[in-house]
DNA sequence: CCATCTTTGTGCACGCGTTCACAAAGACAT
DNA sequence: ATGTCTTTGTGAACGCGTGCACAAAGATGG
């Protein structure tokens, strides 16, 4: 539909580039900490320690907000806070509906940190008939018609998808239609949206897939390092199940 | 002490590059998907599709961890997926530990995601003395105080946090004391490791806070485009102090 | 066996993100 | 006012990731 913009483009002219742009929530919340401990003002080394990033970074990246800092002294926090929770849009409300009241979507209605920044879970919608009605995180949970009536009703445009992998493709058409131009997705599956539609995925078993990868490095390297003529160390476990990198299983080879 | 600077020995060694290893599983997830629906072969350009991505970066990508294809016909799908879950270690059990048994602990525990990899819940922690012996997922919850001991019986490498972020830093300690090199970590704070563990993180308060940044963007270009014939240069930064986003407080000017 | 067609594997160029290193800017003491 | 000291803001270099475009490789048909 729209001119293409969806994450190709994304650092614009006068754009802040999308690694910065990820990186504001985390110095937001140490801003935040440090605020409510009434630190006045704080130098880029010390937040950058907090936030877990390098200070050049963090320099770099506040320097595409603007010279918001003082020269000799460091950031004062409170006004860093606005500047930041403004250029998120965090200074606006920002209604919210969860589709897919499972263990997982309960526990995103129940989680406080939404809450704590301008989002607010505007409903809870479910497929299953004998949800509805049933208060969740003290909100009532809504039946999947009435999906479109609420979007609408409360202008919603960011969309949570917590459903099963089966549903999510067809959730998101309905979410997309009727108005919704943000959605954050938690089921496992590649969801495909219109242009100017931004779909973020978050996906637990990708996660543990890729500590698995280091994980095994490191006990490669471990074994490696083992037979370079060094005492096996105490802590080495790991159900040697298989070989190394080499294993010899040989599975189904192609023809 | 490492911050979250786990990542920089990576990729040596016969290293695939750190961004190839995150797509894996994306790949492995579409490719069990057409080993269950009994396809053969599949070309780079339809397995890029339902991955979601470009085919060449896929083609890139593997190319990393051999040459598995064949020239003119594709790729095998079952010899694909063995290669693909070997170099991700998901040939081998790896016993994972929960901590934190929450609404999201409780999520995490009964998400299939993880068992239909090479992923097994071997325990559930919760701190809170009232849930010890109540089942979750199936599986008893245990107190935190056998935390090390049920690292070491298991041989547990990787852990799940999933507690509030105050008892976070904590927690990941106790694992890292205990033998766990990986962390999976969900509570929103940074944790600070030694060397030689990795740590990823999953926020979902920061996934929502990004969305919100390209939503406002959204917005304000909408605004602009619709406001097409008035001010010519004014749209394109955020509007500081006009009848903007947000237009309220002020808030404090550094002195 | 040769010609043609399909698809892989990759060399290359480009752009984004990270990091270094330092000049500019302001605070503060004298 | 002037010098010193601290910390920001940024120019520049570098490395990684991405995408293009094409040659190499193998299948397939005559």
């Amino acid at each position: 539909m729209a001119t293409g913009r969806t994450h190709r483009p994304a650092t614009r002219s006068r754009g802040i580039p999308e690694a910065t742009v990820a990186r504001l929530p985390l110095y937001l919340r140490a801003l935040t900490a440090l605020s409510e401990r009434s630190v006045p003002t704080v130098s880029s080394e010390e937040l950058a320690a907090a936030a877990g990033v390098n200070s050049a970074k963090l320099r770099k990246d506040f320097s595409y907000l603007g010279s918001y800092g003082t020269r000799g002294v460091g950031y004062d926090v409170e006004y860093l806070v606005y500047q930041i929770s403004r250029e998120l849009g965090l200074t606006q409300d920002w209604p919210v509906v969860i589709v897919g009241i499972g263990n997982l979507g309960a526990a995103l209605a129940n989680y406080g940190g939404f809450a704590s920044r301008g989002f607010r879970v505007a409903a809870l919608i479910d497929a299953d008939p004998a949800m509805a009605g049933k208060p969740v995180a003290g909100i009532p949970v809504q039946h999947t018609d009435e999906l479109e009536k609420i979007i609408d009703d409360n202008g919603v445009s960011i969309g949570v998808i917590a459903t099963p992998a089966g549903a999510a493709q067809q959730v998101c058409d309905r979410l997309v239609a009727a108005g919704v131009t943000s959605i954050l997705n938690f089921a496992p599956t590649v969801l495909s949206v219109p242009d100017g539609v931004d779909v973020r995925k978050v996906d637990l078993s990708i996660e543990l897939q890729i500590l698995a990868f280091h994980e095994q490095r490191k006990a490669g390297e471990e074994a490696a390092a083992a037979a370079d003529g060094e005492v096996p160390h105490t802590a080495a476990r790991k159900q040697p199940a298989d070989k190394g990198p080499d294993g010899d299983v040989p599975a189904v080879m192609p023809a």
